[in-house]
DNA sequence: CCATAACCGGATACAGCATATCCGTTTCAT
DNA sequence: ATGAAACGGATATGCTGTATCCGGTTATGG
């Protein structure tokens, strides 16, 4: 799509294959940055990454121009991979649990990548790869609340523009300070979900303690 | 308290009291400070808060060693403001409309100050007067919640734990790019609060659009 | 009105940081 | 073996916010 190569296996078509110790290092700085990121956030520098790498500065930025690049590359996969989540909920028969599941599992992924999360709260860039799949994990959600919706199992006034928020809302709960690997999260997740109910509703609370 | 003289209005006992001139500059800088920190958050610069009062940076590094003298002084009175605002809810008989009515005022503060959100969610320099102030406020709230609770009035699970996550993800939803001076808030705090409640209950949710 | 101590203004030195480059060295491929 | 490709990481660069310094100004008491 873009000018970078795509995160799988070997070089694309029209230009040159990379020699081999040199596909081998975009794999691991891919690798890299993916973790990186999920630990440090966005802010992570390249430099972080060529370390965790195990590999020189100016390799990474032989592959990717800059950050930008390799966050796009890197956050494109997994923006992806929730798009596919919401694909397979669409899937199942309730949509209300199908609602709630893909919230849930979608939100327990970014609970451990804190890049991810500071994604969502920004924005990307319009025109590149990684605002399409943004668009498309948008428009899944639309379809799920939708059909939760036509099954009367939604709340009165709630919409596909409460998705955000509420997820805004837990990343909130995930950024807390001190509970980082915790599953506090659920426990509000959990409280907004049957306030999303058409039929008042409460399920037994998460503990505020471990998971 | 500490070592800056309180927001009040005359220099304190001790110290010889200033310049009239110097006196008056004091007061506009804690303004100013109070202005630009609620305008443009915590990382507004002392230079920016000396502008914004007509002043020049000497003037203001004179009176306030740095940022950090600067803001304590300005978000001390103000957190000391809402802990006020619990104190009157406290007073009120039913416990949940207190606290209810308390979130939705303390938060409606909030919601004009972005250097006081920043504030909940960093945490204060212990020892600082600021510090005591948060504390005051969050014992204010454990009492809050425990009149509600006596009254049987809080879902099973409930506690004060619960009040620090809710402000945070209501925080959440105002730092949301696009809706700031929105009443958006309002409507997933009304989701939070029938979920707090003993008996499931749905209110009307306040819209989408404007408040 | 004068003397002088207190005060003001804002240009600028400083420090920290992330970004990105450059080029001598090493590795691959034939 | 030998040239092309790739590597490494020290370092130049640019930017931002913090805080100081000192010549000029203003208040105040005699």
């Amino acid at each position: 799509m873009g000018g970078q190569r795509e995160g799988g296996e070997p070089a694309a078509a029209g230009a040159r294959p990379l020699r081999r110790d040199a596909e081998l290092n975009r794999q691991r700085i891919l690798r890299a940055g993916r973790e990186v990121f999920a630990a440090r956030g966005l802010q992570a520098t390249l430099n972080d990454v060529a370390h965790h790498a195990g590999l020189g500065v100016g390799t990474v930025y032989r592959k990717f121009p800059d950050k930008r690049a390799l966050a796009e590359a890197v956050f494109t996969e997994e923006l992806d991979e929730i798009a596919a989540m919401a694909r397979k909920a669409l899937a199942e028969d309730d949509g209300f649990a199908a609602l709630a599941g893909f919230l849930e599992r979608a939100l327990g992924l970014a609970a451990h990548n804190r890049g991810l999360r500071e994604l969502m709260r920004r924005g990307a860039v319009e025109g590149t790869g990684l605002a399409r799949a943004r668009r498309q994990v948008a428009s899944h959600c639309e379809a799920l609340v939708a059909r939760a919706r036509a099954q009367g199992a939604l709340r009165d006034g709630v919409t596909e523009t409460d998705i955000a928020p509420i997820a805004a809302m837990i990343d909130a709960v995930m950024a807390l300070p001190g509970e980082r690997p915790s599953g506090l999260w659920r426990r509000y997740l959990a409280i907004i979900l049957d306030g999303l109910r058409a039929q008042p509703c409460q399920t037994p609370l998460p503990s505020p303690g471990r998971t």
